[in-house]
DNA sequence: TCTGGGGTCCTATTCCTA
DNA sequence: TCTGTAGGAATAGGACCC
């Protein structure tokens, strides 16, 4: 999709056609989410912090954005992408792959394809796409990427909306592009790629696949390789499950109190939590990110030998890795997430079966702390945490049949109540950075 | 300029067990 | 019983994607 996000904050305020519109943390710690091409004219791009989107396009529309709205589009989308095969894998909330192998005898070459997805698109959401066709994933990236409109300082210019690259042209196609537009390299390695003489991914394909290896190991090297030679870089793989789940916010300022984190912490758990149980699954594994003020970040995590699915179990898991954590000159990110996920059918049965008997250590290794000591608490609460799990199922599943009926806000933990009520958990309607109102949360 | 939040994947290290 | 080793699992961190 063109500018996703502020393409439908457009749609939605018809009178915001045509200007500068931003979306994204309106707060000093936010940054740009998305934003129109009137914007991009500016200098203005994704990723950027607002502070300086705004020292570029001080005129422009700042929004914090609606995150529910976007899924809702998101949707959509994919009702018009199934329409054409089945075999759909997403990227995100506005891109997908599509394999129209199967799909050609009934709806043409690939080429028509691509322009009859373009239509329906339009037709059925009132937004633009751009569509990019080839022999591999990243050719057909790549080409998407190309037919989309651009933005200077000069103006905006519409694209092409299509743009196919046959097998025959693959290499003229790639060969002149900068070694960064290759899907996985990123601002480090591409740093590296210049550093070896190597700019644009001719001069990669060039330089060969046992250089490459010797220089950035043997899975990266030889990948870069064969990027570089237009290789296939897989198969269309549609209804990939999750691996993990997750939930992190950046406060507006920054915390050093122990108590005051380990309440954000249980509001976080029962996020995930929630989520969890939205998709029907468990997870064995708690992990919990910290990013310092210096923007230095740690992460420590727990297996347990069963799966968890209600927040108070997952809190003390993630409570537990907290506690051992060292608050240093502060804190401003705080994140839980959960992995090594199973249905949760599967994993009800194995915490009946495995709840009295949790042993004091499953995990495999104690993470000194700064003192030498172990730092790894967190299995001092795995009985806790199974014991949790038990007594709390069916509470949740009371609080899920409530919230199912009278809303997501209409019931929650102490702690996620804030002085206006109670704070919904799950996805944040603007997860981009602290807004310009927050207080400081 | 000063850096979000949702993820995935890869690599190195450490510890346990056979 | 002690020591060395290899493999696997868990953990930590980094790079990258949208």
């Amino acid at each position: 999709m063109d500018a996703f996000f502020a393409a439908v904050e457009v749609l939605d305020e018809p009178a915001l056609a045509g200007k500068p519109v931003i979306v994204g943390g309106t707060g000093s710690r936010g940054v740009v989410a998305s934003c129109t091409y009137e914007a991009r004219a500016f200098g203005v791009r994704s990723a950027m912090p607002t502070v300086r989107a705004r020292q570029l396009c001080p005129a422009a529309v700042f929004i914090d954005g609606h995150f529910s709205r976007y899924s809702e589009m998101s949707r959509q989308l994919h009702a018009v992408l199934h329409d054409v095969t089945p075999m759909v894998e997403p990227i995100g909330l506005d891109e997908a792959f599509l394999d129209v192998t199967g799909a050609r005898r009934l709806l043409g070459p690939a080429e028509t394809i691509a322009w009859d997805i373009r239509r329906q698109v339009h037709q059925r959401l009132s937004l633009d796409c751009s569509v990019g066709v080839g022999r591999s994933k990243m050719v057909a990236k790549l080409a998407s990427r190309a037919a989309k409109p651009s933005a200077d300082r000069h103006g905006t210019r519409p694209g092409p909306g299509v743009v196919v690259v046959r097998a025959d042209d693959e290499l003229a196609f790639l060969h002149p592009l900068a070694v960064e537009s290759l899907w996985g390299v990123g601002p480090a390695t591409s740093g590296r790629l210049h550093d070896l003489g190597i700019r644009t991914v001719g001069e990669l394909a060039a330089v060969g696949e046992r250089t490459m290896v010797r220089h950035f190991g043997r899975a990266q090297g030889a990948h870069l390789a064969g990027l570089a030679r237009g290789e296939d870089t897989g198969p269309v793989v549609p209804d990939r499950p999750a691996k993990s789940v997750g939930h992190e916010e950046t406060f507006s300022r920054d915390h050093t109190e122990m108590a005051e984190l380990q309440r954000h912490v249980v509001r976080m758990a029962e996020s995930v939590a929630a989520h969890l149980r939205d998709g029907e699954l468990a997870a064995r594994t708690i992990s919990l990110k910290v990013r310092y003020v210096d923007f230095t970040m740690i992460t420590r995590a727990y297996t347990l030998p069963f799966a968890m699915d209600t927040g108070p179990a997952l809190g003390a898991v993630a409570g537990a890795l907290l506690d051992a954590v060292d608050l240093r000159d502060g804190v401003r990110l705080l994140g839980v997430s959960a992995s090594g996920l199973q249905p949760s059918v599967v994993s009800r049965q194995l915490t009946f079966e495995l709840g009295d008997g949790v042993p004091a250590r499953p995990g495999a290794q104690t993470v000194p702390g700064p003192g030498g000591e172990p730092a790894n608490r967190a299995p001092g609460r795995a009985h806790e945490a199974a014991g949790l799990q038990t007594s709390w199922q069916e509470v949740t599943a009371a609080v899920d049949a409530i919230r199912a009926r009278f809303g997501r806000g209409s019931v929650g933990t102490a702690s996620m109540v804030g002085d206006d009520g109670i704070v919904v958990p799950g996805r944040r309607e603007a997860p981009w950075g602290p807004s310009a109102e927050d207080p400081g949360s």
